[in-house]
DNA sequence: ATAAATGCAAAGCTTTTGCGGAAGT
DNA sequence: ACTTCCGCAAAAGCTTTGCATTTAT
């Protein structure tokens, strides 16, 4: 990751401008509408570099495949059953290390929540 | 799941005697003890038959393949970043469904706990 | 005897890698 | 100019599927 290219701005945008964690399909598709020569290869090396630089977080979900979405203050994920969108949860139960044996040392934790978003609750016919 | 044969009671009893959750290809190689011939198209058929009659559970962790379980009471799971082997966590936080927005509606909740095993902790150069 | 289940090998998908050409510094 | 980076296509790794054979009922 030495150097600007057009790729990577485009990469980076989309997902600066997302609010959710994205597929990588997601990203390539959005970044098309920027360069639209972009190949899928370059997507996903440029999200596993930003990932090893800890830009990027990974979020997956049981049986999909994983998300990527800029690193910020913890927190956590709702996953909505009826559109399949992941919503970002600011909040944090606390405590969850005394749910471990005591032996066990507890260095971070991830929660999901399943259940019906806000939308779909409105338009039950909409999304998926 | 119709009929009761060797390799499906094998592949039973594998899951049953695991007190964690267990990768395709750890089945397959505990399984194959019984039934040497056992294939591995079968033990993904027999997986994915008890997961949809709901005996069977899985545990999807970030970067690592699915993991299969008899499902029981609610629990959690911890991930030792030492050893890579998931435990079983009997234990919840409850009222998780407070941190979702209002109009969200939760159904169900998956927490993963990450850290150092009792094992990992005594023997520091075991395992991995 | 009949139909379901198995094992093998081929196919599918997502993700990774190799390589010649393009482009940033 | 010098390398890094890109796009394409091939490869890799896990899971699924097709098909002939085996086997439970």
């Amino acid at each position: 990751m030495e150097r600007s290219t057009r790729q990577r701005s485009a990469i980076r945008q989309v997902l600066l401008d997302a609010d959710r964690p994205l597929l990588a399909t997601e990203v390539m598709d959005a970044a098309k509408l920027t360069v639209p020569s972009l190949g899928l290869a370059t997507v996903y090396r440029t999200l596993k570099a930003l990932v090893a630089q800890e830009d990027l977080q990974v979020v997956e979900l049981p049986g999909e495949n994983p998300r990527f979405e800029f690193a910020h203050s913890h927190h956590h994920h709702f996953s909505c059953q009826h559109c399949g969108r992941v919503y970002d949860i600011h909040a944090c139960p606390g405590n969850i290390a005394l749910l471990a044996p005591p032996e066990f040392v507890v260095e971070s934790h991830e929660l999901t929540l399943y259940g019906t978003c806000a939308d779909c609750q409105e338009h039950p016919a909409a999304g998926n």
